[in-house]
RNA sequence: GGGCCGGUAGCUCAGUUGGUUAGAGCACACCCUUGAUAAGGGUGGGGUCGAAAGUUCGAGUCUUUCUCGGCCCA
């Protein structure tokens, strides 16, 4: 008999997948048959699910946490939209910001051009021409991976619109009253006279003036600490003039010391951190002295001291506050704290309502608000303040100090911390925070810690600081007026800059005649227009203004807001925030955050470890639909680590996948036909089919349940299980000898074909969201119509009927049997008895029970082997037991039985 | 330095309210097959559950400390 005459399989699907240079026909394809668009059409009116993309930064191309990032919000747009809603996916991009501004700076300096005399509208257009840029070639980039988006209606946070949105928004803080003008510290250089970001900042070593200065307790809830001196320590004594706090540390033991060296501060008592009294002893020479007391410093709260120049009219308290940030690093495990010449400082002091004000100018002299020190240069203060603390009586000790400390990269001047003019949004004025900590509470969390997360930063942030001094961004639509030097708030004044940004964006700020932006109802002569740009974590906090509510394909609040852990810091806070303070409530009904990506040990990938792995690298290697797959089966709860032999491992499963499917579409020969699952008559098909079915319903079941959990690690574990486990080394297998030997009219055979066509339907449904490309490929094969997709498709539903719990017990006793039966013909073969099992009879002896429920059953086509006997043996010491022996008589040209009869099935 | 999260076979992951000898798939080894063939099948080896201490009759699971890693903050 020739190979003609049995049913192998055949199939147009390839073994080799060829995904690198497949995928991209792919892509070009879901362009031309405009999927985005037809699928929208063909949810039209469902329930929509909006995923609302977290816009990536213009700049750069992508790398694994942005490929990452966007493969997983398409699976699960897809996911959803094949599970019956419609799925909208808008990407967007955020574009304002530093980062841009400083690549435009960077050019300028190549072509040896002078950013000063470039007009900003200039500058500006060159930013935004090089945002576009980058937004074309992203979006190349994740197309390239799959991902099915409005990619032609994009939005971008320098639109038009969205500047416009903007200025709307910022209109509601400032009517509502609870955007603030307030100070807050910036690294600041004097020489330039402008504020510095942490990159144009350089360390370098200084030499600083010390001293050892101290503060008279005036208050305490320790009797004797009253008249005592706190000692504190610092590297920059032009700032005790603007002093306003001292800090401790709770954790921290302190002593109380007499000294009772020869000289004025005999005995007084100071109060120091006992871990940090050998190092002040030996810094300020104190000989002679003892200790009269230990303190825990928890019991510092309360204690409030006078000014080191109380007496030169420095009347005011100056308060102990707890601070963490306090250590026995060095000093003397106190910290003065200048509100406006340090970010602790001026984070402690304002969480303890001590308000920093503008204690030093732009030049670097003291403002009015320093009395005596008035328009002195700060760098020339210390010898002053020094001299001042000797006259009163409260210099310890002084000296000098060589150590890292900030410089300005263009003038290696020193740089300042110093208290500038900045518009705040307060978190308490109108309950924010209090709005804020209720919407997270209605906020489902994916994972769930994620709540207690962005919980906590919520409850202890301080205000929102929203002005930049920078150009590349939108204008904050203020103006003050100079007479009364308040702030102009007219809703007229907001939506006549809004409307006219919607018309021509926001560049005309600065180059158009202020009154413009009035109107005509006040004068631009009495106004001061400011310069500032909102940060850009408030264009992003406010997308759901310019996008959501907007858009009519779009709803708000959004189904889902999903990004990395970082985020939560980011974007998913500066939205939380943008919208409980306009809108009351979270724009996000739900959150997903994901883990970094990491390296095969679980260190963070960086250039200098050269363990840094590209999106770019694998789609060439391995194809996209390998990188999807890593998404899927990795636990974006925690970090994912990636390297290329975990990539090797997940192409390995995706071959077992691919050839899963090539099995069922070879025997099907390609002719694939959508079967009614509620029309399938169980009860007319074989117990193996009937139990395939049966297992396909309980994979429904965890298909369902890990996507509503959104756990798609698991749910990938179970869909590559049933593909290994379930069908290619039991179903099909078995199957193998039915499907090629029996006639095509079989009865038998119908009904394994009826089940492989279920299986293929269930099987493309299920993986389509996860293996967007190889699923188009196959539905291409087994569809005649040129313009349709996978992807429009829905999850198939299994009839609950299919489930059978009886039969399912039965099964895995039978293969249990099977499992001994396996065992035994292994050590025939070991013992080179026999080679396949084909060449084997077995028989296999049991016990009543098992017997009764196995005897109907052909363990020979269950077992592959060419014989098989069940014998019921009450007497026997295991429940089964298997003796495998060497089939006799002759092969069959056909199945390959070995029988001593002919074949009855090929009996030619 | 602080806050939060995490560490289960080589890899990706399960492991219920503490309860038999810690599981799966892949990878690996050996064997079979050559009618899914750059495929398929079988059998098998492999883990001090990051470390230590504690609570308990009993700990991968609870507590503490340490360690390594990640994110955020300083």
């Amino acid at each position: 008999m020739s190979k003609e005459n049995i049913n192998l399989p055949k199939t147009l699907f390839s073994m080799k997948a060829n995904l690198p240079s497949k995928e991209p026909g792919f892509v070009e394809y879901w362009d031309k048959i405009k999927l985005y668009e037809k699928l929208r059409k063909s949810a039209k009116g469902k329930e929509k699910f909006v995923l609302h993309d977290g816009p990536p930064y213009a700049n750069g191309n992508i790398h694994m946490g942005t490929a990452l990032n966007k493969i997983l919000k398409d699976i699960i747009t897809k996911f959803h939209q094949m599970n019956g809603k419609d799925s909208v996916y808008v990407p967007g991009w955020d574009c304002h910001g530093l980062p841009i501004e400083w690549k435009i700076e960077e050019q300028y300096k190549k072509n040896k051009k002078n950013k000063n005399e470039v007009p900003i509208t200039e500058f500006r257009k060159e930013c935004r021409d090089f945002a576009d840029k980058w937004i074309k070639i992203h979006k190349e980039q994740f197309k390239r991976l799959g991902v099915i988006g409005d990619w032609e209606n994009y939005y971008s946070t320098m639109s038009f619109d969205a500047e416009g949105q903007i200025v709307r928004e910022l209109g509601k803080f400032l009517k509502e009253g609870s955007l603030y003008k307030g100070y807050k510290p910036v690294l600041w250089s004097t020489v330039e006279k402008t504020a510095l970001s942490d990159a144009e900042v350089e360390y370098m070593d200084h030499i600083s003036d010390t001293i050892y200065a101290s503060f008279v307790i005036k208050k305490s809830k320790i009797k004797e600490l009253i008249e005592s001196e706190i000692i504190i320590w610092t590297t920059t004594p032009w700032t005790i003039p603007a002093n306003k706090a001292l800090a401790y540390n709770s954790k921290l033991k302190y002593v109380q010391v007499l000294i009772q060296d020869e000289n004025e501060f005999k005995n007084r008592k100071i109060v120091i951190a006992k871990d940090l009294l050998d190092s002040v002893i030996k810094d300020c020479k104190i000989e002679k002295f003892k200790i009269l007391n230990e303190i825990e410093g928890k019991n510092f709260s309360g204690t409030i001291c006078h000014h080191p120049f109380y007496k030169m009219g420095y009347k005011y308290d100056v308060p102990l506050l707890e601070a963490k940030f306090v250590t026995i690093e060095q000093g003397t495990g106190f910290v003065h704290c200048a509100p406006s010449h340090g970010p602790d400082d001026f984070n402690l002091c304002l969480n303890n309502g001590i308000k920093a004000l503008e204690t030093v100018d732009d030049d670097g002299k003291y403002t009015k608000h320093i009395p005596i020190f008035e328009g002195t240069h700060i760098f020339k203060a210390n010898p002053i303040v020094i001299e001042k603390l000797k006259d009163q009586k409260k210099l310890l000790a002084n000296g000098k100090l060589n150590h890292s400390y900030p410089h300005s990269w263009r003038s290696k001047a020193p740089l300042v911390h110093r208290a500038t003019q900045q518009w705040f949004i307060s978190m308490e004025s109108h309950g924010l925070r209090k709005k804020a900590l209720k919407a997270i509470d209605e906020t489902s969390f994916f994972p769930n810690k994620g709540k207690e997360r962005i919980k906590s930063m919520i409850e202890t942030r301080p205000d929102w600081c929203v002005s930049r001094q920078r150009v590349w961004g939108v204008p904050l639509p203020i103006f003050v007026s100079k007479q009364t030097n308040k702030v102009l708030i007219d809703e007229e004044v907001f939506e006549n800059i809004a409307k006219i940004y919607e018309k021509e964006g926001s560049d005309c700020w600065f180059s158009d005649d202020p009154q413009r932006f009035l109107g005509k109802k006040y004068n631009a002569k009495d106004f001061i227009k400011l310069k500032d740009i909102v940060e850009v974590w408030f264009d992003s906090g406010s997308t759901h203004s310019f996008v959501l509510e907007k858009r009519k394909d779009l709803k708000w609040p959004a189904s889902m807001y999903l990004e990395g852990s970082d985020q939560h810091r980011g974007w998913f806070h500066s939205s939380l925030l943008e919208s409980c303070g306009t809108r009351g409530r979270a724009p996000f009904e739900s959150i997903l955050s994901h883990g970094f990506v990491v390296d095969g040990k679980g260190h963070k990938m960086s250039k200098s470890l050269g363990n840094a792995i590209f999106p770019e690298d694998i789609l060439k290697k391995y194809g996209a639909d390998i990188l999807r797959i890593w998404v899927t089966a990795s636990n974006y709860a925690e970090d994912l680590r990636i390297d290329y032999s975990i990539l090797e491992q997940h192409a390995e499963s995706y071959r077992k996948i691919r050839n899963t499917f090539r099995y069922l579409l070879g025997n099907l020969n390609d002719n694939f036909s959508e079967t009614d699952f509620k029309k399938v008559e169980l009860n007319k098909l074989p117990e193996l089919e009937q139990y395939m079915l049966h297992k396909v319903y309980l994979l429904s079941l965890a298909f369902q349940k890990n996507f509503k959990s959104y756990t798609f690690h698991n749910l990938y574990k179970e869909l590559l299980n049933f593909c290994t486990v379930d069908l290619s080394a039991f179903y099909f297998d078995i199957r193998k000898d039915t499907l090629y030997c029996d006639p095509i009219e079989s009865q038998k055979r119908k009904d394994c074909i009826k089940v492989l066509n279920i299986i293929l339907e269930c099987l493309l449904s299920w993986f389509a969201p996860i293996l967007s490309f190889t699923t188009e490929e196959i539905f291409k094969l087994i569809n005649k119509d040129e313009e349709s997709s996978i992807h429009l498709k829905k999850f198939v539903n299994i009839p609950k009927n299919w489930s059978n719990e009886n039969l399912n017990q039965k099964w895995l006793n039978l293969i249990m049997i099977r499992d001994h039966s396996n065992i035994s013909i292994e050590n025939k073969r070991a013992e080179k008895i026999i080679g396949s099992s084909l060449e084997a009879t077995i028989k296999i002896k049991l016990k009543k029970d098992l017997y009764k429920l196995a005897k109907e059953f052909d363990f020979a086509e269950l077992c592959i082997t060419s014989g098989a006997e069940l014998i019921n043996d009450d007497s026997i010491s295991n429940e089964i037991i298997v003796e495998t022996f060497k089939a006799e008589g002759e092969k069959c040209n056909v199945c390959w039985k070995i029988k001593k009869e002919k074949c009855d099935r090929h009996n030619i």
